[in-house]
DNA sequence: GGACTATTCAAGCACTCAATTGAATACTTG
DNA sequence: CAAGTATTCAATTGAGTGCTTGAATAGTCC
């Protein structure tokens, strides 16, 4: 084999493989991608979550879809995006818990935003499991109700963080309440233990999300009738 | 929390994990972190390995060493690369695994640069590691010397594809050779198979490469006196 | 079949990135 | 301390990226 064609094959194959490195390489992809491993979504839905334009957002998923990071698939008039496998979220998973070993800065980052942040201990997703099967523990899904009802830790009541004021008397009195969102860097679950134990109720956050959660397959269920036709 | 301070921590947050992703974004520093998982490098070195400039090379480590992905020491005259953490090709190897499954392109592409190599099965490390303890088999380090001297399987013979022509005739005699090199994607163990089988040699390659294996906490050893002062 | 709408495409801007070249830095070694 | 060298920095070029705006497409739904 000739030099120059070792050469060809070298920048081909590290080509490819850096096609999925620039689909990673961008802040609002990575949002993207975070939001997609909560569930199913469509392209203005995304929009709207992410708060950029839907063209914008209409754009990066077609960089991820020619990465093939992410599928589409047509529902009626809408286009819905997902995950294109499990070991998309497991890539994103591994950068995730590389930058939180390696950037300091993630820390400090998420203490300025939320200084209660590292006052509690998070629970753990084994500890969480292991109590969900022998005590009486009440497990709330903070995020918005599209995520819950696209699936949820088994268990769980849906109580979007932003109707938690309104709705704080309904929330089931146990000896802990645990708060969980979408992944460790989500402040969601952080702010609703911040009102919870601001209304008295001993509350702690997870110390992961639902995406998470289910790469462990530890159990989980949708809401019937939310995912409308599951095709394939 | 106000809704403008969200997005600004939003932004920083995935826009430090970005910065991880654009490191990975490049062809060359890809090939980079796959030569710095055999082992720590210093810069001339990897240069001539990688067929850059000097130059060009030393600022990829720059970007590579503020994503921290990797770490630089100083010996002698020379500065001395390595992997910042076990985690860096754990990544790495997340991206390579995602990309064989996703991206078709990938097999093709090795297949028109070395067309047997899909005519043998490889054999996988953990056959390869049970054959160790139970049969002789003999095992063949075929990428350059310094990366086998930088560590190896334990058991191996250090045979460089660039020699293999002249040393044929050293090659142990066994019920079969297995030849590895850097990675799935690295040709040099095809190379050696090829050559090992026209001079009626019977030899398969291993599936994976030498980091992959160390990964796996299967055995390895290391030149007595290669790594010359192993600090810390 | 025609109106409607979710999504994508296309063009344009400011900005960033990859690679080259040549010079500067920092360190060792005699 | 002076000479020598491995490495990094700085400046430049051309190509590529991210986001916006406005139009086109391709479907549904009545």
């Amino acid at each position: 084999m000739r030099k120059a064609q070792r050469e060809a094959y070298k920048a081909r194959l590290f080509g490819q493989f850096a096609q999925i490195g620039r689909a990673l390489a961008g802040a609002r992809r990575l949002e993207l991608l975070e939001l997609l491993a909560q569930g199913e979504r469509g392209v203005e839905e995304l929009a709207r979550a992410s708060g950029m334009s839907v063209a914008n957002t209409s754009q990066h998923l077609q960089v991820l879809r020619q990465a093939r990071l992410v599928e589409a698939r047509k529902q009626g008039l809408h286009v819905r995006y997902r995950l294109a496998d499990e070991k998309v979220f497991a890539l994103w998973q591994a950068l995730r818990d590389l930058g939180r070993d390696r950037l300091a800065e993630l820390d400090r980052l998420a203490a300025e935003f939320f200084q209660e942040r590292h006052e509690f201990e998070p629970v753990t997703m084994a500890e969480l499991r292991r109590r969900l099967k022998e005590e009486r523990v009440v497990v709330l899904d903070v995020r918005p109700e599209e995520e819950y009802a696209a699936g949820h830790i088994a268990g769980a009541v849906s109580l979007p963080v932003e109707e938690m004021p309104r709705r704080l008397p309904e929330v089931p009195r146990g000896p802990e309440v645990v708060a969980y969102c979408r992944g460790p860097w989500c402040l969601l679950a952080d702010q609703a233990v911040h009102e919870l134990r601001g209304a008295g109720i001993p509350a702690r956050r997870l110390e992961a999300g639902f995406p998470d959660w289910k790469a462990k397959r530890y159990p989980v269920e949708a809401e019937a009738g939310a995912g409308k036709t599951e095709q394939r």
